[in-house]
DNA sequence: CGATTTCATGGAATCGATTACAAACATCAT
DNA sequence: ATGATGTTTGTAATCGATTCCATGAAATCG
């Protein structure tokens, strides 16, 4: 491979001049600069990134932390950092943490090592007290993430406003007894607990504790959940889901039950994927800008990058959820 | 930051022997290889891996060239690609081509400036002699993809073999009147057509120019085309689709205009996405093995770097597809 | 015991760029 | 003519690691 030495003695020049040429520096007198243009493409050179990177003490890469690539709502987000990452010549490096604390931290060595300039997260499984110290090494955002304590730009979606939304929907369509579907117990879950529970207890009404389901992730889980549901004596009318996988898959599940949906039980989802309208009947669902987020948390990033924004003390940018009423509540 | 110089001076030794260390090498007297490994966390050193990968020449780090991130297949396969990248301590830059040939040369630019040790491609915009030289910079594996004239390693499925297959069970099913769609013209379709045409034939069957589709990719182009479909003098009986996002939203659309599926329209899918066994009725479909195509590719990929494999000479693996029968033929 | 091999360590070159500083020269106002 | 200013170019240091080669000490061997 040649270097910018070859291109250099090629010339006649020096590697300064050359290297002056290749980042369009001004202060190279025409004739040099073409010279050395036809001397790159007679020797097919192209400027060593390592080499670059190292002198430079920057990357232009991002490790994009998240839980599962086959989650549409995931790789929407990501599509949404992405855009504007190419936007600023950035590349993104995927980290799949699949939920596992030890793999999160490994990735945050990246940051360490100088691998990446920056984190984005679009989940968190450890205490933001692990996660601290990497705050020295670079720029850390929290997309779709919100943590009490965490001294660095967050950009969250308004699970409270979200699920109060979709509550109180099911509420205004006559439903007193809601069963409820969470995932994890990260902020997000508990937000989202918040909302529903604001809405429950406004119109007064009591949630049993064996309408509450846990760990509620995928279509399997929506399966055996729904059943749960179904053998329970006191049964609820309506349930709100954790994401349209789970609530797709009851309404299957109700359907192969002969139930009716919303009929004899209503369902409401949660992301307003594409199978939210393709499934019969269509979910009614609550819409999270998964694009336009992951576009905001990379736009903050690249501001933090450029010092623009301070990166270690705390920001949240909130946007709004929307409801989106279709068939199954 | 502090640098290997910075231990080397704490802890009194020199440069090589703190390296010997970092790199787990022999010949390190067991005391020094502690006060090392102390100093280091004093400091909080950490290597940097420019450095390293100026130094090694090398980056561990591959471009996995995808059309789009939402494309539920596509992640399917980057799964793959990741479960064995990361075994091999690998890590994976993103780079959605959005099926432009522009793009998709600029990312091989990652190549040239040794940004990467080499790229996967899981779909090929470009004819291969624009590819061709680049293969000169390092491996370059095409997954789910297939050129005639393509110099590199080649994990392809067999997509004649799986439209075959799906063509014949439509024909089984008695049908003598088939419509067919299809994506763009890469030598992925062209395969598929004909394993369709090659069922088609053997049956003695005929298939009208106008029961022709082409680019018919999302679910909009399925409700566009199904549409065409139906005002069509002589109606096909049978659809084989391109996919299961085009194929669900067939489906969705004969139901609302009132069609029995499949008693007076039978709809094949290709991927087996979840989707195809949420909607009703179930879609039959292809299977695709995303996730092994994309892990097998990664493994000669692998190979290719240590060596162990001509990564400039052609060789193709194939592997099979399935017919998974549901509800919709 | 002397010769040979192995072990432990350091010095210095190297990977391939960028950039601070200096020097040579041209331009221009006074 | 003088000094100030700006342009063009080169020299050499630098970024932070790895590794070849050399050296002395210790271990092994006949």
């Amino acid at each position: 491979m040649a270097t910018i030495a070859d291109v250099a003695s090629y010339t006649g020049l020096s590697r300064a001049t050359v290297s002056r040429v290749i980042n369009d520096y001004p202060h190279v007198s025409k004739d040099k600069r073409e010279l050395v243009h036809e001397a790159m493409k007679e020797l097919g050179y192209f400027p060593n990134t390592s080499a670059r990177n190292l002198r430079n003490r920057r990357t232009n890469l991002v490790a994009v932390l998240i839980p599962r690539l086959t989650n549409p709502f995931f790789t929407l987000i990501l599509d949404g950092i992405e855009k504007v990452a190419e936007e600023n010549g950035f590349q993104l490096i995927i980290c799949q943490t699949k939920s596992s604390k030890k793999k999160e931290l490994e990735f945050l060595n990246l940051l360490q090592t100088k691998q990446v300039d920056g984190v984005i997260f679009t989940s968190i499984e450890n205490d933001w007290e692990e996660i601290q110290p990497y705050t020295a090494h670079g720029p850390i955002i929290l997309c779709n993430e919100y943590h009490h304590d965490a001294t660095v730009p967050m950009v969250r979606l308004n699970q409270v406003q979200g699920s109060y939304l979709g509550t109180k929907h099911l509420i205004e369509r006559g439903h007193k007894r809601l069963a409820y579907c969470m995932g994890s117990t990260s902020g997000l879950s508990n937000d989202r607990r918040k909302g529903f529970f604001q809405a429950v207890h406004e119109a007064g009404l009591e949630v049993k504790s064996e309408w509450i389901f846990h760990d509620t992730y995928t279509m399997e889980d929506g399966v055996k959940t729904f059943n749960k549901i179904l053998s329970l004596t006191e049964r609820p009318t309506a349930i709100f889901t954790g994401g349209d996988e789970v609530a797709a898959a009851m309404v299957k599940e109700a359907k192969r039950n002969g139930l009716d949906v919303p009929g004899e039980m209503a369902i409401l989802g949660f992301d307003d994927q594409p199978i939210a309208s393709m499934i019969e009947p269509e979910l009614t669902t609550i819409y999270q800008p998964g694009a336009e987020i992951g576009g905001r948390a990379m736009t903050i990033f690249m501001d933090c990058l450029k010092g623009k924004r301070d990166r270690i003390s705390q920001s949240v940018m909130e946007l709004p959820l929307s409801l989106v009423i279709r068939k199954s509540t």
